[in-house]
DNA sequence: TGATTAGTTCGACGTTGATCGTACTACGAT
DNA sequence: ATCGTAGTACGATCAACGTCGAACTAATCA
């Protein structure tokens, strides 16, 4: 069976520019964010290449989700998160775009 | 004698998105950019009406400046600072009308 | 059932960060 | 020269944050 449930996360409304830039301002995250706009259809978070445990790579998924940035859902025993391109293009034109465009 | 000094700031091509991003995620800092986003001229720091004491918010101008989201230079015994928004859009294009369309 | 896999939650630890008061510097005016 | 104004620098304090290990949950598979 496969089940398929959403995580908790913000409405557009309730989605906050200042939560946002201080989940976009931590390099890890940022990372994973530009992992994820590469990934339109989401990724298993598992298969993220980070130089940091488990542990802490769930804490960062939070914070992003719970800012609105990514939205994650459950398949079987793997998590799927994807940009919430839309989402944030649509409050913020142009704000991920630029994100994007820096050099890495 | 009409002095006039820049503040040491980062060039163009040391600005760095993580240091951008977590200097913006942070509520007085975005409110000073907000602020200086309508004053393409400069403003002096004091008359920027925040809730914290001088030396706090001389703090946060010294972390926007730093990071390369302001310039600040000296006029007598004034400090005007004005937004780096030519440096800003060519290095992260939408990014900071994407950040100053977001509703107060 | 039991084992495995994917991922989270919790508590702890060390570091960074925001805030303030006080002391200080620099310029301008009297 | 003295005083007032604008702003910075330093040190202290307290809260927030990033990190990890260990214990836990949930789904899959043998």
């Amino acid at each position: 069976m496969s089940t398929s449930k959403a995580l908790p996360q913000p409405d557009r409304e309730e989605i906050r520019i200042e939560q946002v830039l201080q989940a976009l301002g931590e390099p890890v995250r940022l990372q994973i964010v530009r992992l994820l706009a590469d990934q339109p259809d989401g990724i298993a978070c598992g298969e993220i290449d980070l130089q940091v445990t488990p542990s802490t790579r769930a804490h960062h998924l939070r914070i992003l989700r719970e800012a609105g940035v990514i939205s994650t859902h459950t398949e079987g025993t793997r998590r799927i998160s994807s940009l919430r391109r839309e989402d944030l293009d649509n409050l913020y034109p142009g704000l991920l775009p630029g994100v994007l465009a820096a050099p890495r």
